[in-house]
DNA sequence: TTCAAAAATGACCTTTTTCTCCTTTATTCT
DNA sequence: AGAATAAAGGAGAAAAAGGTCATTTTTGAA
């Protein structure tokens, strides 16, 4: 499904995106903590997430990641894309190099509004949406003890 | 998604299947060549199919793989189950230990319907559907060259 | 202007998944 | 019975994914 690297950075993300009225930097520590993942496996998301543009960083004290406004409202699918790259959303289900409605392989027909849903699940929902959701007490980021 | 092993496995069973009717039984280098496998790791995964009684095998000369009536009425689900267990059609998007209803992530009510479809897709196709649509030259398990 | 705090980077280690090879066991035919 | 053929099984190599650690770079403030 979607790699256990990227459900860390979907996490952090979000709880990036959902810190973000408040103004604050968040320390790689601190992320780590909240979205219960490795530290420093948590600083090397964090990067690529700033190279994508997805949140920013920014070094020395006081320093920290933060969503700015526009990064708020990205779509998840961003956090997929890079991570894992969107090969989830376009793979073949039967793992056929070539499969396409011209040269489907058996499941093509079965699985295409399947596949479709998922890829607009992923590119209709936004971080802030996400961030929203837990600030209202919805939802939660978090396993209960 | 799905795992590569278990793409080889579906590629198999369906390529047993669709040969059911004519009484042959297939040799492992036979089925690997047919499904673009490797012919080692083939054997593997047709005997962990054996195993969870989704194809049979015999033994010795004129010996080996095919589908029996009953097994061709199974779902591609059973073969999902046997090489990568049901996780995938459970897990959390985002990786909570603990995600449901009631402690859901902020991912869980949006993306509930696609699992469900998901899961209604892989039990409601059997391996004689998959067998069927390669028989009438509808669809393919192989690359085309 | 130097000191401390933070992220960035690069080199590694560990675990899991994918894949191979060799030996054993079961079956069939002569 | 014996030889040949095919799957089963076990040990382990190779590649990818997940994860760590020490060092460098950037920055803010005393």
């Amino acid at each position: 499904m979607i790699s256990k690297s990227c459900k860390y950075a979907i996490r952090a993300a979000v709880f990036i995106a959902s810190k973000a009225n408040e103004d604050v930097k968040l320390g790689v520590k601190e992320i780590a903590r909240e979205i219960e993942a490795p530290t420093a496996f948590t600083a090397k998301l964090l990067q690529t997430l700033n190279k994508h543009k997805i949140v920013t960083s920014l070094k020395g004290p006081y320093g920290g990641f933060f969503c700015e406004k526009y990064q708020l409202n990205l779509p998840v699918l961003d956090v997929v894309n890079a991570i894992d790259g969107l090969a989830i959303f376009k793979e073949c289900v039967m793992g056929l190099h070539q499969c396409s409605d011209v040269h489907p392989c058996p499941m093509h027909h079965r699985y295409a509004s399947t596949r479709d849903e998922f890829l607009k699940t992923f590119s209709d929902t936004t971080l802030l949406g996400l961030a929203n959701d837990i600030s209202a007490g919805a939802t939660f980021l978090t396993n209960p003890d």
